[in-house]
DNA sequence: TATCGTACTACGACTGTCGTAGTTTGTCAA
DNA sequence: TTGACAAACTACGACAGTCGTAGTACGATA
């Protein structure tokens, strides 16, 4: 009952998941595996990202230069992790993305039923 | 200034235009045209479907049920359109999607800053 | 006669996601 | 010490939806 990405299909998070690890790693740097269970955790078990996704994107953000990697070691233990640092590119990028994201959401918004947000902002929805 | 997709990028309107055809439709049956003009016009000249996206999206819909397509004349000329109109099955995918989406929205505003969203519903972000 | 707007169809490229699978290291229990 | 399990990845190929490009065809307008 905790296990699943309940509703939410990736389609719809595609094109976000970019901006959820910069999120992240904006906080502090990290790696892989924490950043997979931080993502899952802030959003209480609604979205789990894969595994291949969250590795893809990663090399795909640190091509597009938002993102550096280094090798560190572990708290206890001494096995060596690749953690990621955001870069100056990279906040620029995530701030853009918090933008659009406004914006988007207020556009997806007007052609979505049952919902009282444009009511809230006293506008209509022209439908009925 | 008012023709372009302002800061909207296809990927995170992916998975939505679906859901944005399908509400117009919910309307009243309709066909390409006039449904890219609607989309454009409800989202304030911000969001500009691609002829292609759209004619895929209808193909695409029709294959699963969500709509039903007929020849039809338009209104001043005897000029043949090909009309969609919205399925059973449709106005339940769409249905689907609303509720989708406000899950969505949610899970996704935990990763943006420089909004007044989770502090308004009296949450915390993790952040600082 | 040409151009423009309407109303499409076809095709192929691209991108991000995801299923599957496999590797290595460390921990813990039997 | 053997096996199982979690952590921390990498590689590869398939797939779906979007988009660029191009082309067709009709009617109206200049």
């Amino acid at each position: 009952m905790a296990e699943m990405n309940a509703g939410i299909s990736s389609d719809v998070i595609r094109g976000y998941n970019d901006t959820m690890i910069l999120y992240i790693l904006k906080q502090e740097p990290s790696y892989g595996y924490e950043i997979s269970k931080r993502i899952r955790s802030i959003s209480e078990d609604k979205y789990i990202i894969k595994e291949t996704t969250l590795y893809s994107a990663f090399s795909r953000m640190e091509k597009n230069g938002y993102i550096e990697s280094y090798e560190a070691a572990g708290d206890a233990n001494g096995k060596k992790r690749t953690y990621y640092r955001i870069s100056e590119a990279g906040l620029k990028y995530y701030r853009e993305k918090c933008n659009e994201w406004e914006l988007t959401k207020d556009v997806i918004q007007r052609f979505i039923d049952g919902s009282s947000y444009l009511t809230m902002k006293g506008e209509t929805n022209g439908n009925d």
